[in-house]
DNA sequence: TCCATTTTTGGCAGCGCTGCCAAATTTGGT
DNA sequence: ACCAAATTTGGCAGCGCTGCCAAAAATGGA
């Protein structure tokens, strides 16, 4: 635990101030540019701090001051999981904007686990994050409760089923999985399976396939069968999957994937058996990977706006929106497999 | 700018102290459970604390506490891109270990640019981070400058292919380059090209490439063709960059890719032209993302230890091991496309 | 019971910075 | 050249916490 430390102490503000012949406040105002100061005393303290390499020191910075008037400041967020790229993808739109603005966010990876993000979370407020961003809408009563109390902007991403703390940015995966399931029901399919992974763990792939088995029935169709696999969401998962759901079922006409990893996974696994797609079977998928544009045949998918979204979560921090959910919907992506 | 606050103040030790009736040194000695203290006040406080709904300001805790005894600490992480499966990979290794020891990650993102990387790495020193964990050994003066000036343990990720400036965690991609082309040397292809992307800003592909390169001419044989497409690696940009090459050397019979994106939307552009592989052209990649393993002939390509890199990157951080270079190795996957 | 140890406790300086305020300096109108 | 107003400047308290130290309380041996 303990780190190398070098012998030297920091320049500090004060060291900048003798160096310059100027006070320690010409040093902070100049450098942050706020407040009056003359041209010579501009000069004479950027000189100095070049040559003695200044660094400021944020903690300090924030600790004194008062919070909203701090340019700079550090935004917290929890996203469940790295290995799926949708979550990179929220990441880097918010990032992307949230570096415009000066602010550095702090990142958690909760596992999928609501213990764990309870964790997280309060690690985060330990910082005194200007914000916190959250990914779902479902969090232990603790986390509720420590949010509410921290006082600061927390934004929800990628769910608008449901209500949220304070700003939600997202879709509704409930609509997303209806409209997926709305679309194999108007191309003709009429025993539709579902392959997915732990739906108890991913919440949003559980609330596209309740939207999705909700459509069938309101068609009055029945889920005519499905495979969960045990595992995390991907290729193999997906592969495995399907074709342990088309040896059980096999007159399956369509399958609904809780995700494009997943159905990536089978359309390998129809092509390695040389089952036609969608002859044989359609496949249907979920977030539109960039990688399922460039298929021989483009995967039929839902394209949602994960960029967008972490864009618009960074936005909606600075902006000072009132509370509410920003919907940012989703969109059909035909392609040739279903 | 401006976030939203609420009106109360925040509890503070002092807060805590008074509700428990004993002195702050007390309340801190108990919340971090070190020092001796009675079993009565380690109660109280605790009680004391939770009633009040205490939350510890890690922001003055780091910046009273002399850092190496203070147990959470804040790690900069620079990556270059998101986009790519890669870094997240990393980051994964790296905030999977580091959660385990109570250190939290701030993280930026360069988007390949040395002087983006530049601010990033005087932003994040600005947090006093307890180290910083940054990707490739290519920096700009001024970045080494205020490294060797931080005094803190400077990790760089992935590339082992040159001096680093304390450890240094990954691989040589020049071997990895080597490595390849000898594969393909040795499977009996003689009329090897190239497709790739924007070498100028991803210099661990250009080190894979120039190892190709150098693997082809120990053995007497020269690039047969090349085509670099100007856009960030993708899918599809390595269909296209494949269907161009092809189009201009049509007699080329294997095709390295500078990444596993690329390589498969190569052979999705194989598949689309009824090509076989490798009968017409064999195929290989680098990195063996997952998804590569469901494919129906498994891609051939390198496997990377990118979860490894980031565990034994968060690793070194803390068992004060000494500056140098900790090489964790590639590993051909033979798979069924070279 | 008393005194020497050991354990527990609270006060307070200080980490580096910013906001506030009063003092010093500059400006500009006469 | 003079004075009022505007601008620039420096000192210092304090953000919340921790380390240090001395004081207080508990312990234990004779």
């Amino acid at each position: 635990m303990t780190l190398h430390q070098m012998p030297g102490r920091l320049v500090t503000i004060a060291d900048v101030a003798r160096e310059a012949k100027v006070g320690e406040s010409t040093v902070s105002r100049v450098l942050r540019g706020r407040g009056s100061y003359s041209k010579r005393a501009g000069e004479r303290v950027l000189e100095a701090a070049a040559r003695l390499g200044y660094v400021p020191n944020r903690l300090a910075g924030a600790l004194a001051g008062n919070a909203d008037s701090a340019g700079a400041q550090l935004v917290g967020v929890v996203i469940p999981s790295l290995a799926n790229i949708v979550f990179p993808d929220l990441l880097r739109g918010l990032t992307g904007e949230l570096d415009a603005t000066g602010f550095q966010s702090v990142i958690g990876v909760s596992d999928y686990d609501p213990a764990r993000e309870e964790t997280l979370v309060a690690g985060l407020l330990s910082w005194r994050p200007a914000a916190l961003v959250l990914t779902g809408l479902e969090h232990t009563d603790l986390t509720v409760t420590r949010l509410r109390a921290a006082g600061i902007r927390i934004v929800e991403m990628i769910d608008t089923d449901g209500p949220g703390l304070d700003i939600v940015v997202g879709f509704s995966n409930r609509a997303v999985g209806h409209a997926s399931a709305r679309h194999l029901i108007e191309r003709g399919y009429r025993r539709i399976g579902y392959v997915g992974h732990d739906l108890s763990r991913d919440l949003r792939a559980a609330k596209r396939f309740a939207g999705f088995e909700a459509a069938l029935s309101e068609a009055g169709l029945g889920l005519h069968d499905r495979e969960l696999v045990a595992d995390r969401s991907s290729a193999a998962a997906g592969r495995a999957g399907l074709e342990a759901l088309m040896a059980r079922a096999p007159d399956t006409d369509a399958v609904y994937f809780s995700n494009d990893d997943m159905a990536l996974g089978g359309y390998f696994g129809c092509l390695g058996r040389g089952w036609a797609v969608p002859g044989r079977v359609a496949l249907f998928g979920c977030h539109a990977l960039d990688i399922t544009a460039a298929m021989p045949q483009p995967l039929s998918t839902m394209r949602t706006p994960r960029l967008e979204i972490g864009r618009a979560a960074a936005r909606s921090l600075t902006d000072g929106a009132p509370a509410g959910t920003i919907d940012l919907g989703f969109e059909l992506c035909q392609g040739a497999t279903a």
